[in-house]
DNA sequence: GATCTATTCGGACCCTAGTCCGCTATCAGC
DNA sequence: GCTGATAGCGGACTAGGGTCCGAATAGATC
């Protein structure tokens, strides 16, 4: 498993003037990959930063330098998968993409975040668990709700389409979504079609 | 400022078969307004649980034992208003209450929830924020959960109730509110419009 | 290759939530 | 009142996240 440079989600943004020391990289690779590895092995809730730091053979000091936090690692690990998300709704193909009516559009980006919540929930819910409200404030909420916010400013002309997007987003978060897989027991297709009746009822 | 016995949140729980000994309730008390007194004089995240047993007089172990963790002191503090909301959504006076349209109530709820965490909403997230998906599996929740999806059985006789019961109370988290308040900047009444708003458009 | 500076390293340290268990106070029954 | 079982008390202790700063290193410049 390689890992590159950047812990940012949000797309180009611009890189830093000058690339990081070879050291640096070397550690920082070192850290992700023992990090992936004991969150597989053991999950995500037990697995300290003493130990990814000894696993890592690096010092805790390094770890968090690089990071920030517990949570900043946390995301990282998450954040390939989500620039091919970002990727996916923002330039790919139909229907996530442009090119299918809006509507289609929004169905099919509830389903792909529930699709990757089934995945890597867990890891999800822990990276979303920080000082409150902090994942509102992060660049992959931004990202997802200036998305969502404008496709509903095309379906819905008329209405407060932050507040909608909001409200949306508001079902697709990690800690309800598990919630309701595992402490309801509701199947993945029922939140699916859930999803959808709430645009069908919105749209209509 | 006066607090009884209970922590518990859901109506008519039973009480315990033996009563709370004295020196527990004197400490209970003790505890709680301690904690009131500097939650409002310094702001809830700037109170440390030693800090509570301390002005309270009694030692840490006691304070834990009574409240479980410092999310379930929280919940204690936050608990007389909520029992005071929970009353009048189930037995008040309409809208909020038995006798108004179905739709009125479940506008009148929206808004009575956003007033409250407007006037405790910090306390609130705070409050909320433990292990994740904890409040989700929290009496409060379960409350709001079970009484919004009733009204929406009623509004929407073919829909899947409980799904949206859930989607609707996303809008109404603490995390969400504030972060629309303050950080958005949104107005109380746009938020209250949005709520009804989106009533409106499920039930048309 | 020597030198110099900015960056990085790493582990000792701090803070706070939460646990544990021997000691103490309460109160029901006599 | 006395007494014994029971519930409650409290502070020393643990664990884990996060900080700090002197030491070490990369890599640009000469």
């Amino acid at each position: 498993m390689g890992f590159t440079q950047h812990g940012l989600a949000l797309l180009p943004l611009l890189e830093p003037a000058r690339p990081e020391r070879a050291d640096a990289a070397r550690n920082r690779n070192a850290i992700m990959c023992a990090a992936a590895r004991l969150v597989a092995e053991r999950g995500v809730d037990c697995v300290t930063m003493d130990e990814v730091a000894g696993a890592a053979g690096v010092g805790k000091g390094t770890l968090f330098r690089r990071f920030g936090d517990r949570i900043g690692l946390l995301r990282a690990l998450l954040d390939e998968r989500e620039k091919d998300f970002q990727e996916e709704f923002i330039r790919g193909e139909p229907p996530l993409g442009p090119g299918a009516p809006v509507c289609e559009r929004l169905i099919a980006f509830g389903e792909r975040a529930l699709d990757e919540i089934e995945l890597q929930g867990d890891l999800m819910v822990e990276a979303e668990a920080g000082a409150p409200g902090e994942r509102l404030l992060h660049n992959v909420y931004g990202a997802h709700r200036a998305h969502v916010a404008a496709l509903v400013r095309e379906l819905l002309p008329g209405a407060d389409s932050d507040y909608i997007a909001d409200a949306l987003l508001g079902t697709l978060a990690a800690e309800v979504v598990i919630y309701q897989r595992r402490a309801l027991g509701m199947p993945l297709q029922r939140l699916k079609d859930g999803w959808r009746a709430l645009l069908d009822g919105l749209s209509r």
